[in-house]
DNA sequence: ACGCGTTACTAAGACGCGTTAGCCGCCCGC
DNA sequence: GCGGGCGGCTAACGCGTCTTAGTAACGCGT
């Protein structure tokens, strides 16, 4: 079976000097003058036995694991949705890999399970929670008690780093965008429960973009989705069902609920975006593939999870860093979003003016 | 700032035991008799002093981690297309939790990195490798070292448990689907380029059905995608430009390649199913929601992840286990793939029966 | 009542392996 | 002859785990 490991001892044997001399040279120590040629025989043995550091051994000693923590604080369906996780951990993976650390996945349901172990029990130096939801009282004791952690999301109290999207701001950018288009009748489908922040701030970026011309919000036109199609189909049939006239736009705040009300629309025999204009939220891979192509907002996951990782390593090195990132969204215009235009017979409708295609 | 931990030592101290009988306590050790009265003391102490195992020192003295591996042999493209990827990983973290273990993410394009240093340094006590391709030596020469590793995927001459979907099978039930509806010319659209041992089961998969019924396969209804939606928007039109007349129908290897080849069928005006039926092949979230509802193979990705994590902790434990485990897919029907009708006018045509929405 | 073999319980100490504080010997320069 | 680097070593440390071994109590035979 596999042979057995060398250790620095044996190193240290076979270059003729002490296991001291081997940590530092290994380490690359330049406080301590170590000759070159010294150097060069420990390499050199290194290399010959093939020596890799023992990791719990020098995590023993150091006190020190380079190992970060991602908790994953949403259920299983939400993540499912969530597509861009994958990105969001990619960034993580990669930030933490230029600086020699290694990333720890764990996935708890809100509400369950514990995560102070992985630091207590130095299982990593420190962790990324991904949107914890405000009763979370673990993170905030263990903030509280000085563990180096970075929020990824939105948390109202929250004291401590935190990376997170401009929510609000994207929200504004895609109803300013219908707006722009000459919509004004403009329904909103939020992409989860008023619970999450997120859900929260596009909301509020939503009725901002409304007040900015004088409109105010109608209730019967706002209603919640939660994270999947089903949601979104079941909101726009619950807006289309209490709605007076059907309205000129759709702002739903999840690209990914945004498909299940394109479905609903189809049912109701409205066409999308002749009939009536949608922007989605989050510009998910398939967003430039569906029928009609998605207007949307793109938000930098990779990025986001590439910022959230760093901000935990240099507060790991116990660097200063500041309290709140927030990256900047953009907007991605596709087919799903026209100008409004009122044909004789009084109808909605709309001009194509282009096709654009994928990212 | 973090309060000091408290060792093994403490908890000695304050339950009036040694160090040792701690230790068998807290690891609940049937082997050795501890009384009642001993062990509630120590609990208690252990309790009151909020003791946690100190992990690295734990791994040392143990050799072993309880950590596994997840290494994503797939570029970053590749992954951020593979919908199912978090259902996997959230199938392994599972796995690993209700055995004790944890999981540690590394992401590696194909043919740069290592993953040994994992092993050897006993960052992991084992792998789940994802998706490596044919030349990856570093996997070959870790399972001859005799290291746990599970392969998630296939690869031929790998000598070693793995676990795949059968891909073979599931691309069998697809366009077994298409032939039962009465089509005969029927297209295939890869998954992605033949060097992944997948995409060439699935076409075998497509083949074997065509032989089934004494068709054989023609060349130029044939195209490789490349993971992504716009792959499968060129992979389409190439087959439309060479041959001689619209197929009945298609078989696209992958739903989010699927995406993509849908948007070129509308730029083609050919309408899906009336025009031409399509069958994917994942049956990611969305599949349900886009427009038609597509009609594919479930993949059952999140049990893969399972399964893949049971058996490589199994293997940890040095218990046998199955060389190779193959997980059956299934076929869901929706709206994209309609029987084959001639019209008076020679045209194909389909008649819609049923509206199948969601998984 | 005594002796001896057992059990039942618990302790001491080595061990795993790298890191690091502290120290020592040597050679150089003055 | 002495101070000061340089080069490198000794030994302690971090913290559980596990082997070995010891003590005390208990049973049983006589």
């Amino acid at each position: 079976m596999s042979f057995k490991r060398s250790t620095s001892a044996d190193v240290a044997a076979m270059a003729g000097v002490s296991r001291t001399t081997v940590s530092f040279v290994l380490n690359g120590r330049t406080d301590i003058a170590i000759p070159p040629s010294t150097r060069a025989r420990v390499l050199e043995a290194a290399a010959a036995l093939g020596y890799t550091p023992h990791g719990p051994a020098r995590q023993l000693a150091s006190g020190s694991t380079h190992r970060i923590g991602l908790v994953l604080r949403q259920s299983a369906e939400q993540v499912g949705g969530d597509a861009l996780l994958v990105d969001t951990l990619h960034g993580v993976v990669e930030a933490a890999r230029t600086s020699g650390y290694r990333v720890l996945v764990e996935s708890l349901a809100p509400g369950v399970g514990s995560y102070a172990a992985l630091l207590q029990a130095q299982h990593t130096d420190g962790l990324i929670v991904s949107g914890p939801r405000s009763d979370d009282h673990e993170l905030r004791d263990l903030v509280a008690a000085g563990y180096p952690i970075v929020l990824q999301g939105d948390l109202d109290g929250f004291s401590g780093p935190s990376v997170d999207i401009d929510n609000r701001s994207g929200a504004l950018l895609a109803v300013r965008h219908l707006l722009s288009l000459g919509h004004r009748r403009i329904a909103c489908i939020t992409n989860a429960p008023l619970a999450y922040t997120a859900a929260v701030a596009r909301l509020a970026g939503y009725q901002q973009a409304l007040a900015e011309v004088g409109l105010e919000s109608d209730p019967r036109l706002v209603a919640e989705a939660d994270f999947d199609p089903a949601s979104g189909h079941r909101a726009i049939h619950r807006i289309l069902d209490v709605a007076q006239a059907v309205p000129d736009a759709v702002f739903v705040a999840s690209d990914v609920v945004a498909l299940g009300v394109l479905a609903g629309l189809r049912e109701r025999r409205l066409r999308v975006p002749e009939d009536i204009s949608i922007v989605g939220f989050d510009d998910i891979s398939l967003a430039g593939y569906v029928n009609p192509g998605l207007t949307t907002i793109r938000v930098p996951a990779r990025e986001l999870g590439r910022v959230a990782g760093a901000a935990l390593i240099e507060r790991i090195a116990g660097r200063a860093l500041d309290a709140r990132i927030v990256l900047p969204t953009e907007l991605v215009v596709r087919e799903s979003a026209q100008p409004r235009m009122v044909t004789s017979s009084g109808r909605v409708q709309s001009m194509p003016k282009r096709h654009a295609r994928g990212p």
